[in-house]
RNA sequence: UGUCCAAUGGUGUAGUGGUAGCACAGCAGAUUUUGGUUCUGUUAGCCUAGGUUCGAGUCCUGGUUGGACAACCA
């Protein structure tokens, strides 16, 4: 796979610097490594990536881009129970659409059984490991509490030779599921529950998805990963704060096997704001299809952000800017919108759509006349061009851009008041049209046929632009309002009894069928718009030949929202 | 009633003994054929009590608050 050239990482990714890069300049100036850097993003295949891994992600990759080191994709396949080879492709394809490439280094835990397994085996030589009976019930009643320490296991003085044997019959699949395991010899009265003889092997007789029936034995996390960083000669093992009381284990182990020691630097994990993050929950959203989906845009997955219109840069960019340190961070989701706008703005083509449309006739504009009027593509962008929009006596506007009582400072459409018509003609609204219920159904306007392009030769001002489309030359559409999936910034926050699901947003997902220019007829699944004082969409995978689906990936920011929110705010009082 | 980790504006993050800075959010204004963008200004911060020092956000001690740790998960 290549990466295209809108990929590739910016300069200002490689500027900033945080306490792991101190720490990593701190090892080139003293040769602890020899200058090198080599980091490794580590995830299990057993679920799909969310924006905390993209943290991650950036932090891994960006930092051995910016050190000239390199970077491993590393799958950490211990538990065949859980894991899926469906979880790696998704998980390639969501690192290499952020923009990374671990140029082949693609590495898998279960690479190393075998050595991990000779690991093991010189453990047990040293007295350093044994085999233990104990049952799972057992094992905890052994294993003391955070306040109290623990006891040994009756099987902790097996000899070398009978724990040799004993391992070698786990390994021929002689004992079932459970029966034995193989623990670290260390201390059951150490402060770190970690340290308390943990364990390094279990019996699962379960096929692999790599490996299949070869192994019956699976080595554990603690005994997997800190080896597999060493296999790697990975110089900064960088993982999430709750690592942290594993560092001793992880150390004690390239100690005990004398063999090259990388050093692990433990990072806070990423929360947002309205958001949940965990497997566990994400999980549960789709599986009681309270979503569509893993890439359902509402969703906090990178496949879901993509889904929703976000770029690799903004995506990236967000990533840079929450920053990396030790304390625990809520970051507010509207640093991520701001990011995906601050993209979206330098990229998208604008274009006119009305989502809530008001007829209005342009009384003094021959009926049967079309004329095309020309319009700008990005006003940030000279090279995107500009497009021909189609003007006749019938448009749509904006519902609420028209106000028959309107409050001092509305500058659009209201009876007698005159605004522009994006591209087209400065517009009077003579006579405003009711059905039997008082409901406003048609405004008949007038235009200045001077102004054609939006500007009156008689240097009259007007305060108010609004857009517009050509009612026959309209495209039905639908749009995917998106929005926050949960209505509390803290998802958790919930009365006794309740679960995070008592704070969805009933509407977080609204449909509504547009009208939208016939520019877009061409517009490709995935393209990205801004509907013009809308928001930035994205054409959605859905779309089919005869209709389009647009997502809204976020609102333009709306200052009159808030004016009017005042307004409203003063009236009550 | 344990061990470890952390604490800087609303939210994040810099500051490595010498004038507390940046971003987002907020507020005010300018510009604007998007009430967008852009630009300008502005509100707001070192958890606490001692100690060391000429000088402490920074070093030390105690406290407070928050987090992590008792899967044959990672």
């Amino acid at each position: 796979m290549e990466i295209s050239d809108d990929k590739k990482i910016g300069d200002k990714e490689l500027e900033s610097k945080n306490f792991i890069h101190n720490i990593i300049e701190e090892d080139i100036r003293t040769q602890k490594y020899g200058g090198r850097v080599h980091t490794r993003f580590p995830p299990e295949p057993n679920g799909y990536l969310h924006i905390g891994h993209a943290k991650s992600i950036c932090l891994n990759f960006g930092t051995a881009t910016k050190y000239n080191g390199k970077c491993n994709l590393r799958f950490d396949d211990t538990n065949p129970a859980k894991e899926d080879t469906e979880y790696v492709d998704s998980i390639k394809e969501d690192v290499h659409w952020l923009g990374f490439d671990w140029e082949g280094r693609e590495f898998y835990a279960s690479d190393y059984f075998e050595t991990l397994y000779e690991y093991a085996i010189k453990l047990i030589k040293k007295g350093k490991a044994y085999v233990c009976d104990l049952s799972q019930e057992e094992m905890g009643a052994y294993r003391g509490t955070v306040t109290q320490p623990g006891k040994d296991s009756p099987y902790r003085n097996r000899s070398v030779e009978e724990n040799l044997h004993l391992f070698e019959q786990m390994r021929a699949g002689v004992f079932h599921d459970g029966s034995k395991v193989l623990r670290a010899k260390i201390d059951m009265a150490h402060s770190n529950m970690l340290m308390r003889d943990p364990i390094l092997y279990r019996i699962l007789h379960t096929d692999h998805h790599r490996t299949g029936d070869k192994w019956c034995i699976y080595p554990m996390y603690d005994f997997a990963h800190g080896q597999s960083d060493s296999i790697e000669g990975i110089t900064h093992s960088l993982c999430t704060l709750e690592f942290e009381v594993h560092r001793p284990l992880y150390d004690w182990f390239v100690k005990e096997l004398e063999i090259y020691a990388p050093q692990q630097i433990e990072f806070a994990r990423l929360n947002l704001t309205y958001t949940v993050m965990s497997k566990r929950k994400l999980l549960t959203l789709v599986k009681e299809g309270i979503v569509r989906g893993w890439d359902d845009p509402r969703m906090p997955t990178i496949c879901g952000l993509r889904r929703r219109g976000y770029t690799p840069e903004s995506v990236r960019n967000f990533a840079e800017r929450v920053g990396v340190a030790r304390r625990d961070q809520v970051i507010d989701v509207a640093l991520l919108e701001f990011c995906v706008r601050e993209d979206l703005n330098k990229k998208a083509k604008r274009v006119m759509g009305v989502f809530n449309p008001l007829k209005v006739t342009v009384t003094n504009y021959p009926e049967g006349q079309v004329e095309w009027l020309e319009a700008i593509n990005n006003p940030e962008d000279e090279t995107a061009g500009t497009r021909q929009v189609p003007f006749s006596r019938e448009l749509y506007i904006e519902r609420d851009d028209f106000m028959e009582n309107p409050p001092k400072k509305f500058f659009r459409l209201a009876p007698g008041a005159e605004v522009r018509l994006r591209y087209a003609y400065f517009l009077k609204c003579e006579e405003v049209v009711k059905d039997t219920e008082g409901n406003v159904i048609e405004l008949k306007c007038s235009i200045d046929p001077a102004s054609k392009g939006g500007n009156s030769p008689d240097g009259r001002k007007v305060k108010g632009t609004i857009h517009w489309v050509s009612a026959n030359h309209a495209l039905k559409a639908d749009a995917r309002l998106y929005d926050r999936l949960f209505l509390k910034e803290d998802p958790e926050d919930t009365g006794e009894d309740c679960d995070f699901k008592v704070n969805l947003n009933p509407e977080s997902l609204v449909v509504k069928e547009c009208y939208v220019e016939p520019f877009l007829k061409d517009a490709q699944k995935m393209d990205k718009i801004q509907f013009e004082r809308i928001g930035y969409f994205c054409v959605d995978p859905d779309s089919t030949a005869s209709k389009l689906v647009f997502n809204r990936t976020v609102t333009l920011k709306d200052s009159w929202a808030k004016i009017a929110g005042k307004e409203e705010g003063a009236d009550n009082k």
